[in-house]
DNA sequence: AACTATTTATAAGA
DNA sequence: TTCTTATAAATAGTT
């Protein structure tokens, strides 16, 4: 919307760069106040520019009532956050998994609303599918690196077949560059039993 | 922008405020996007349409990182939300699923190995089945708690048509006593269609 | 900051 | 939800 059509990729030339991001960042913030009106929804929208400068917009007061308001959804978050900044790059797969067993196994689901169950239940499913929908991508990539794998060992093995046939034309000399490792054959890790796919 | 021009405030239609709301939501991450590619800026952007249901956006740099960023600036916000979550004590389901979700639908399912992507899955599995059982349970609790209502009321329609009779007998005099005042006659509250049982 | 030629977003309707 | 289209709004390049 302008004289001309913008790509959509890094501005390069650096006035540039910060003229447009001055203008688009207050419609940005406009847009998502509009929404929030309009919609009767919560809104909160954070923009750090390359410099390292902050700008924010949230519906109602703050961010800390928007996220307090609607379930506490991302005070979660949130303390996730703690958690990973402070051990970072640390698996958050793996506390995330304790996290589920932890509050599942408590003895503390009752004084939940039928609603929330219902609502909880959606979510459960829709975990279940992004992550059966992963599962599937791992197996097939995995796959992808077996047929590969499949490809290399056969090339090797020609080449291994010639130098025996070389070998047995020329005498049986020793010659230690022969020798494969046993590490080299395979290195994929392959879990034991292959789950199924879904 | 649209074939009028709309005044920015709640729109009342239900269906229209949907419609409206799916549409400048995706306008909004869009532009968000856009933003964060054009001027080489972080943008964390959450909205939660007035039904809970949770849209985000974040820019390469996960929400995680942005909100740190933004938790650095805003240490005394963190504190309090921190205290606030502490001190009520949440639905923890709820709670729970939100940060599956947040891990999940984030741009950061990668780096996950397959073996934890199983584990996963069998954790959402009972969970699921978890909340089914209580979603039972509290259905049919809630079909006693109606039997039971339907038993008083039958008791209270008993002794009303007694006191009919015996008016009728007397004569027709007043007597507000006889009145009922429209909530004592149901206060259960029903969602207005029940789910199915699974 | 303003100005506008253009592009983009979107309200209404189907 | 999705598509179409008329119109409102945003904004790129310019002053």
């Amino acid at each position: 919307m302008g004289r001309k059509k913008l790509e959509i990729k890094r501005i390069e030339n650096k006035s540039s760069r910060q003229v447009t991001f001055s203008k688009r960042r207050n419609g940005l913030i406009e847009k998502a106040r509009q929404l929030s009106v309009l919609c009767d929804a919560s809104v909160a929208l954070l923009v750090v520019s390359s410099s390292g400068k902050l700008y924010s917009f949230s519906s109602g007061d703050n961010l800390v009532k928007i996220l307090d308001r609607y379930g506490k959804r991302h005070a979660d978050d949130l303390k996730a956050l703690d958690l990973q900044s402070k051990a970072l790059n640390y698996g958050s797969h793996h506390e995330l998994l304790e996290i589920v067993e932890s509050k599942l196994v408590a003895p503390n689901v009752n004084n939940v609303s039928f609603d929330t169950l219902v609502q909880l239940e959606k979510h459960l499913e829709t975990a279940l599918a992004v992550v059966r929908a992963k599962k599937t991508e791992l197996m097939l990539k995995l796959l992808e690196s077996l047929k590969e794998k499949e490809k290399l060992l056969k090339e090797e093995n020609q080449v291994l077949a010639s130098q025996m046939e070389k070998k047995t034309l020329v005498g049986a000399e020793a010659d230690d560059n022969m020798e494969i490792s046993p590490g080299e054959i395979s290195d994929i890790n392959l879990p034991v039993t292959l789950p199924l796919l879904n």
